[in-house]
RNA sequence: GGAGCUAUGGUGAAGAGGUUAUCACAGCGCUCUGUGGCAGCGCGGUCGAGGGUUCGAGUCCCUCUAGCUCCCCCA
């Protein structure tokens, strides 16, 4: 038969292999444990939503919604996408499950993989893991700062230092549209000299514009009016005051006019979390803000919200390049059991057992028959020493213990073994 | 959507048109059911896929696919 010819990941998504995993618990951990001292609940969400889900919270003129979205037709011809980000679905269930009946603010957390079909490079994947914590129901500062101090607290825990919250205020449904205008009129007799890109931008979200990375553009955008002008009271004093607390926090923080944010839904604040130096369009390992709007126009009556999500993969992969040493993952095992012969094999499993319900750190390679082999195992594992089971020992009851740095060997009772590794290990 | 680089056993490499594709490490097996850390021997690739040029291609050309990277954009 010819061979089989063997079958690749999708374009875009990979493997998380045995010897990273240590990598990827160890920032899980880390920031569960810290999310869940604040006080914020684990909510697991479908990776598939009804389309609409999504393009009526992101925003159809987004770039996920236009081009980025994993959307399929279900046998029932329901119109369902694979989830690109997960604020969506987090407000989907709340609503659903009637969750603003809870005393507020309502404090969630999630973490899963999520899905944009996008062209892969270096930190950006097809399918990729956040980590995203949201506060439902509360407009105050505080909480704004909260998640940004929480943010910069998980970066640290897990060892990452040197990151910049870039942040800025967007305004609201009562002073954005002033803006709105103002950039209109700023555009206008500019709109030859952007890249052809802002000039369909110019109709759609001239937002955008703003943070375009075109040479050109960026010439034209450092004399546009900043947002800042023209907040109203309340969002200025907003802004303000968020920045007040985090004054407090002492999270070094960059005031950035151009900072608008791709999706739709955001108000008021909005922040990234930044390197010092080297900078690119992959940068960004947290980034969120405010969506004051959102879950109105998820069909809930009006609530004010915060949130923001983290991109695992890039974390994992900065802690890896960083070096930061993390804790490995399994038993470093002390005791090897090899075994040979039938009567030995049939009866070391349950040796296996007891020796690990007594705490001693045992492996063992059951398959394997020849003793060389299975004492080649247990060199490489680095034991300190390998348990000879045989044929002969099964039938007297017996079991040799090899200390393998000098390879002195004795027989013990197997009804001792136990007692006698833990006395040994203790040592 | 646009651009560049790459593609040889599991991994890392050699092979710059010509006999059975080389090496290191890892894996597995055997020598060896009774002993490891430097043993010996063996197994496993048809060279990303498909076309083309040529007497002859891993080696040249084309297309596709994938990986890496950049633009766009995002976590």
């Amino acid at each position: 038969m010819a061979k089989q010819k063997t079958i690749q990941a999708p374009k875009g998504m990979h493997d998380i292999l045995p010897e990273d995993q240590k990598y990827w618990r160890h920032v899980m951990k880390k920031s569960q444990s810290l999310i869940e001292d604040y006080s914020f609940e684990r909510i697991d969400t479908p990776i598939v939503e009804p389309t609409e889900l999504f393009l009526r919270s992101v925003g159809s003129s987004s770039d996920i919604a236009e081009k980025e979205i994993y959307n399929f037709k279900t046998k029932g011809g329901d119109d369902i996408s694979l989830r690109p980000e997960g604020t969506a679905s987090t407000v989907r269930a709340y609503l659903e499950n009637g969750m603003n009946v809870r005393p507020h603010p309502v404090k969630l957390y999630y973490i899963g993989p999520m899905f944009r079909h996008d062209q892969p490079q270096q930190g950006r994947y097809r399918q990729f893991y956040q980590l995203g914590l949201e506060t439902i129901g509360d407009a105050s500062e505080v909480v704004d700062a909260e998640l940004i101090f929480l943010g910069y607290k998980i970066l640290d825990s897990v060892g990452l230092h040197g990151y910049n919250v870039h942040i800025n205020s967007i305004g609201d449904q009562s002073c954005r549209p002033a803006y709105l205008r103002a950039l209109k009129d700023f555009y206008k007799n500019k709109i030859k000299k952007v890249c052809p890109q802002c000039r369909i931008r110019f109709k759609k979200n001239v937002l955008r514009m703003l943070d375009c990375k075109e040479e050109g553009c960026r010439e034209v955008n450092k004399e546009a009016p900043p947002i800042i002008d023209f907040l109203d009271d309340t969002c200025k004093t907003h802004f303000k005051r968020v920045l007040e607390f985090l004054d407090e926090t002492k999270v070094p923080y960059i005031l950035d006019s151009s900072l608008v944010r791709g999706l739709d839904y955001y108000t008021r604040t909005v922040f990234e979390f930044l390197p010092e130096e080297n900078i690119t369009a992959q940068s960004a390992v947290i980034s969120g803000g405010r969506y004051d709007r959102l879950i109105d126009m998820l069909g809930g009556s009006k609530t004010p919200a915060a949130g923001w999500a983290m991109g695992i993969d890039r974390v994992v992969s900065e802690v890896k390049a960083k070096g930061i040493s993390v804790p490995e993952i399994g038993i470093k095992p002390r005791v090897f059991l090899a075994q040979l012969g039938e009567a030995a094999k049939k009866k070391s499993l349950a040796l296996f057992e007891n020796l690990r319900k007594a705490g001693i750190e045992v492996k063992s390679s059951f398959g394997r028959d020849s003793i060389k082999s299975q004492l080649r195992i247990a060199h490489r594992l680095g034991v300190k020493y390998t348990l000879i089971f045989g044929q002969k020992e099964a039938l007297e009851g017996t079991i040799i213990l090899r200390e393998m740095d000098t390879g002195i060997q004795e027989t013990l009772l197997l009804t001792k073994v136990v007692d006698e590794m833990k006395k040994r290990l203790k040592k």
